[in-house]
DNA sequence: GATTTCCTACTCGGATACGGTGTGTCCGAGTGAAACTGG
DNA sequence: CCAGTTTCACTCGGACACACCGTATCCGAGTAGGAAATC
């Protein structure tokens, strides 16, 4: 009942992808630099979640990892499942079929009442993780710590912090 | 992500502990045998409920294990956390504070945002968990297939369904 | 016949193998840009 | 100087090992009950 460490990472990236914007690709090496990890492993998180949808991918030089849409369509729970996978937790084995006394077909045509108390509670977890976008992650963050953004940003996209920072013209807004 | 197949096991023995009653113990062959399943695993099982104070083990002949309290007391949440341990699914191992732009030691003593978010999300699975206790299982079971609990009863209690049915005295009560 | 002792069978409990999945790494296919060449 | 071609470095993508935890099993410690021996 753990969760995969790259759920954390996955969520990291997207994070810093939306801060970046979608018009400059981040290589997935530069993405772990940002954050000391193993680059191919990050790697392979990031293909997860470009299979997913949520990441466009260009590959060749200038390539790298792009949010696909709105970080504000982008749900934790997306990316949780693009890592994890969309199988639910508890998996229900039917054994109160099997035995001496097995219940009947006809008992069965209920759902077990324990699967059911595990989906409801998967459900709740499910929907929390719902109800919370990469963009409102993104904006708790800035609102408690205004310069992690442009920091990211600028980190992230050095010749764009040459450029337009100092021209005063992308950055600021 | 996956949760152990043992709590699938050790909720179906509670339930049927429940039904059985406290002062008969039920070996964990018999349990075993009652849904198909092998008797050395669900004995290990059985342990960690019996570590958790869920569930009371006699040794010796005529021992087993039964329930520890009330089934009213025993919560879902209980039983998860005896089988999986209590450690939350998602550990935040703070990667925001690695790499060359390292979250400052002030920014750091906010908890992370995505931390926040999955500690809600299992808060709220924890919580549903919580509310539904074992005898709350056993009721609904009851109330769709009334003839189950009887049915249990007998089968883990052949001598005690010879005596106390045949009188009339316990069984329906 | 009652009591004490011993023994045996039975139960849990923890120590011990095996397999699957998560973790981590590597190299190849594809691509875009840059460099070079010829007009 | 400009257009076309070639080369090449760079990126993702999937295939390949390693390790840890869940799965499954076995045997030993402890106990209660009964049988046997004794008074």
């Amino acid at each position: 009942m753990r969760m995969n460490q790259g759920v954390e990472w996955a969520v990291h990236a997207c994070l810093h992808l939306a801060w970046v914007g979608p018009d400059t690709p981040v290589t997935a090496a530069r993405l772990a630099e940002f954050n000391d990890l193993p680059p191919a492993y990050l790697n392979k998180q990031l293909q997860a979640l470009a299979r997913a949808g949520i990441v466009s991918s260009t590959p060749g030089p200038r390539g790298g990892f792009a949010l696909a849409r709105p970080a504000e369509h982008i749900t934790m729970l997306d990316v949780v499942e693009a890592i994890e996978g969309a199988t639910p937790a508890f998996v229900c084995t039917e054994i109160r079929q099997r035995g001496p006394l097995p219940a009947s077909k006809r008992s069965a045509r209920n759902p077990c009442e324990i699967a059911s108390v595990m989906s409801r509670a998967e459900a709740a977890w499910r929907h929390e993780l719902e109800s919370e976008t990469i963009a409102d992650v993104a904006d708790d963050v800035a609102s408690k710590l205004p310069g992690v953004p442009q920091g990211v940003r600028r980190w992230f996209n050095p010749a764009s912090t040459a450029v337009r920072v100092r021209t005063g013209r992308a950055d600021t807004a």
